[in-house]
DNA sequence: TCTGGCCATTTTGTCGACAAAAGAAGGATA
DNA sequence: TATCCTTCTTTTGTCGACAAAATGGCCAGA
């Protein structure tokens, strides 16, 4: 027996893609999880067919990878496929960075993008490793979003979504921080100043060196 | 009644993405078209659901889009779409010229990528424009292969498909072949000298320059 | 106590059936 | 003759049921 006015749950298949999408970019399914169709269906109080289907985009987009009469898993990387990703990556942002440059600026992006800067210098003055990091990942969206190509934006979720699912030891030690925070000073002063190479430039060396940590990172994060 | 040893249509979920896949590439499938899932389902010899997480792996990869309450399309490109793909098939592609410089080649591919470069000339000398298209296509594909990172692959046929799906007037006039041949040209000696810089560059503008033409595209391309 | 095979349980893969939505056809009214 | 409304058909969205595969536990034999 059915409700009047929700002749089915209302859980659509995209609202369910979304749910999961983000508690995998939360970290809160790790990589290599099994999904369970019937525990999901119970959660969503939804039939099985939805949940089966939420799981295909995700395989399509990426982010889960199909097991074989074993239905489908949170997808885990290699520390080889990270640095392939990192590769990727790198040239990606540098092409967001170069075409937020390239666009004439509004007023309200100009302080958007200052803001962002203060914030994580703030953080970096604090030491706050926690909220560097997040302002870090803000930062980045906002860049991407002056770029305003909505490919350029997908790929890159593709390429940095792992990196958040990895429970790192520590992300960014103290140095770190402020090696990767002077490097989006640069980023940041470029972009402001309409100089596109530069930016360019300056985001996939800042970028680079993130993946030089990457490639050192101890080999039981890969578990 | 079941054939014994085939309890099940063989047509597997995944034999049957990469078949509508194949049909999207080569143009069989433009753009704009429904697929009807009852219709597949027959022609496949296989239950609705089968087809319907297919189109769902395919939405996932972009290559089809869902119309709510409609089903599920060939994905369509507005012009404005189209430019934004270029932008970012110009570094990822430059990104696989790189790469493919970066690494120590055997004989066999130093080889491969002779021929490759010597099939597009003699089709450039012929006045090929079919054959050089066709053989344009394999030749970036191979310095994927050589540049060896999946990931960048998978991206890359992202961006690239809708060029295959739309149908374009010309893609090649004889004069713009020329000068396509001309930059693959610099980037085949470039990654035969291991010259990363100069493959990346002449990657870039290589394709940079195609890319102007799609900007010089008619409307009616756009149907 | 360890090893190996057998059985119960869980979980996935698949289909057919039903209901809702969209689209097409045809008729009535102005 | 044009427009709107009402069917009727097509197509999608959803679920439950069944079969195959994998998993885990149990027991027997060494």
């Amino acid at each position: 027996m059915q409700e009047i006015g929700t002749p089915h749950p209302s859980n659509t298949t995209e609202d369910i893609v979304a749910t999961l999408k983000s508690r995998i970019f939360s970290g809160e399914l790790r990589p290599g999880t099994r999904l369970i169709e019937t525990e999901l269906s119970k959660a969503f109080d939804v039939g099985r067919g939805r949940i089966r289907e939420a799981f295909r985009v995700l395989v399509g987009e990426g982010h889960l990878e199909s097991l074989a009469n074993r239905g489908v898993a949170v997808r885990r990387y290699t520390r080889a496929e990270l640095l392939d990703m990192g590769r990727v990556r790198e040239v990606l942002e540098s092409l967001a960075a170069r075409l937020a440059a390239e666009k004439p600026l509004t007023d309200e992006r100009r302080t958007a993008l200052r803001e962002a800067q203060e914030r994580m210098d703030a953080a970096e003055a604090a030491q706050d490793l926690e909220t560097y990091s997040r302002e870090n990942r803000a930062y980045h969206t906002l860049i991407e979003t002056i770029a305003d190509n909505a490919h350029l934006a997908d790929l890159i979720e593709r390429v940095r979504i792992p990196y958040l699912g990895l429970r790192l030891p520590r992300i960014f030690e103290i140095e770190q921080m402020r090696q990767s925070n002077e490097g989006h000073r640069f980023v940041t002063y470029a972009i402001l100043a309409g100089a596109q190479d530069v930016a360019e430039a300056a985001m996939r060396s800042h970028i680079r060196a993130g993946n030089t940590h990457t490639a050192a990172l101890p080999d039981d994060v890969f578990d």
